[in-house]
DNA sequence: CATGAATGAGTCTTCATTCAT
DNA sequence: TATGAATGAAGACTCATTCAT
């Protein structure tokens, strides 16, 4: 599970500019998610943070810093889910439904993480500022991509040949989770469910017979 | 109002307003599906499309028109290509593996088709001029997945109590192509023999052993 | 979006938002006074107030905004003069001299109030956005008529009949004299002088024979 | 009584271009007396004429000279109106009663001249260009003024020295009933009776009593 | 630390005017 | 005569950013 940041004990000095700046990437990221780079104003942030927008630029030097500090601050809190994830178990098959587990608790828990992280996969095309701050796979996104496939060519479930046919499988399958269902909790264990009774080929089942 | 124009030029020699209407939808596809909606703005369509920003109200009524009339022609000529790929097949295997294959033939042919539509479905969400303006599940989508789903009921090859989930499935997976494999054609065709393979029970086999 | 604004300056040295405010009421009166709603722009305002047309926007949220706010400081003078001068009068002719004097001591002082005030009875016809927010017969004008009317009656000055006559006379008056005479002080006082002869019976006087 | 403009009999060269003219002057007419110069577009009067904007340029060589055609048209037809109700009278009051119904009856039978002509003297104030192509007393206003104070001079009913007073109420009456009363044929009426009645003494009496 | 007054470039949109046909 | 495709300047408005206080 994410850890929460938390205010670190004996740490008292200027206390209420960390808090500050906290939740500014908070409400941030709740605007962000929502409508994403382009569209949040820095006056939306800071009228939803209680601040002034003068004030914004104390803690960022610009709104390009203040979106990345949002995506680094979630998309670390993803990276640690999926990497415990891994870590837990030892086939493809244990790991990909693990870490479809996480996502989908992770949307439960913090329901803008997901949108906000959808949403900048689409900024980071469109404006070439973000193009250059942002890796394509996001964040840890390519090392665990491989660390997967890698282990599942090992254990035998999945042929080398396959490599890139499955990597291609997982991002289509990713990327929609994301982007098709994080907006709606349920839908999203629908998703999560159906493809689980793929995997254990019970989602579909063979024609009984063909229809005239 | 305008003081005193002056003007320098016009009627154009040689001009056809249907051709001139025709290449702004072309060159504003490009632009849209690459950039959205918010960031495109009139001057780059116009000087795209070769004429001035005032000309293009010439032919839409605003902005939003033009992205409109551009949703439309796209996504008109997907759904005749899904409504042919469908009545191609009788069962829910046959008629997903063609889709899947419409799917990447219209990306191999005009590769800013599934661009757009991804784009547009981001921009519905944010902008709610077009919110109003576009159906959510697009085009005839809402419609195809019910021929879909019911179909693949009647053939039993889906169990009425998993039709959520598998309507959850096959949104993750058109979704996640689009907005994950459409912008590279090799990776798309990867994406698709893998889902097929998926199918098939080849991509995923069983671990031979548990790692240590 | 404004792309990189690199901007030269910020708050400029000893300005205070509430004379701001006021520099840009009272420059907007004399220009809408002159040329009216349409015609003058933002620009010329944020000109004659010293500042950039953006500026005018963290004053007021429109043009429109700008505008009423120039009608309401105008308006409230007005009707306070004229209950002022209504209040010291019992008769409809103490009355309709006393308003007659003190229209014209207005325009000696503030020459465009009566000048922004007859400019915006017609754009409020031309305008649909001001037919909304802006009363007809203006400010406090339909009461005022009213109570000037009503004490006629019971002073005996006019007979109940003649009521609509009376109103329709005065509206001409007034009207007229704002709209004809309120440029020129030296012409106001003429036909204030004039009005009031007219009362006296020493304006007009009877032929001495009919010429041939 | 103002003549209607006939199509002159047996000139018949290129006669529907003349058709077209007047036709264009007509609603040009309406328009700009309902809207003002600045407010109407040529689109707006192409459309209400039947024809495209650029056929207006065949007519006319500006929107200027199209609406200095118009006003000029009906600035004749008012012109004319009064020379003749002052020519069927001698005496100052016989005048200007027979002016005021005139007055009446054009607005009767052809509400937007008067319409028209007072939205022009705001206009000429509004648009320099209008300014220095329309005359300020409008049309013959000057000269009719002239005739009628002097006339009234010569017949006794004004003193010489009274003679500005006099054309100041004039201007204001006559602006007045123009700009305050034209848009509504009764209150026009009951203006006209009003002021008829404030000449023979009978709109405003003395007071029975003074009110305590 | 924070505010709030201000900038100016950039956005969509309108409109008188022009000219090939 | 007339159309209709096109221009370009100008208008209202937005927004990231700056800076005196």
């Amino acid at each position: 599970m994410a850890k929460r940041p938390q205010a670190r004990i004996g740490r008292p000095p200027s206390s209420s500019a960390v808090e500050t700046r906290l939740r500014i990437i908070s409400v941030a990221a709740e605007l962000f998610a929502r409508q994403g780079y382009g569209i949040v104003t820095n006056k939306d942030v800071a009228a939803a943070a209680g601040i002034s927008t003068g004030a914004l630029y104390y803690y960022f030097s610009s709104k390009l810093e203040m979106y990345l500090a949002v995506y680094w601050t979630l998309q670390t809190r993803v990276d640690e889910a999926i990497a415990e994830a891994m870590g837990s178990q030892k086939t493809f098959d244990g790991r990909f439904r693990a870490i479809l587990e996480v996502a989908h608790s992770l949307n439960a828990q913090e329901p803008h993480i997901a949108q906000f992280l959808g949403t900048a996969r689409v900024d980071r095309i469109r404006h070439p500022e973000l193009q250059d701050a942002i890796p394509s796979p996001p964040g840890e996104g390519a090392r665990i991509m491989d660390e997967l496939i890698e282990g599942a060519v090992e254990t035998g479930e999945v042929i080398p040949k396959r490599r890139k046919q499955v990597e291609a499988v997982l991002q289509t399958i990713f990327v929609g989770l994301v982007d098709s269902q994080s907006d709606d909790l349920g839908r999203h264990r629908q998703a999560v469910d159906g493809l689980l009774a793929l995997l254990d080929h019970k989602l579909l089942l063979p024609a009984k017979r063909e229809a005239k």
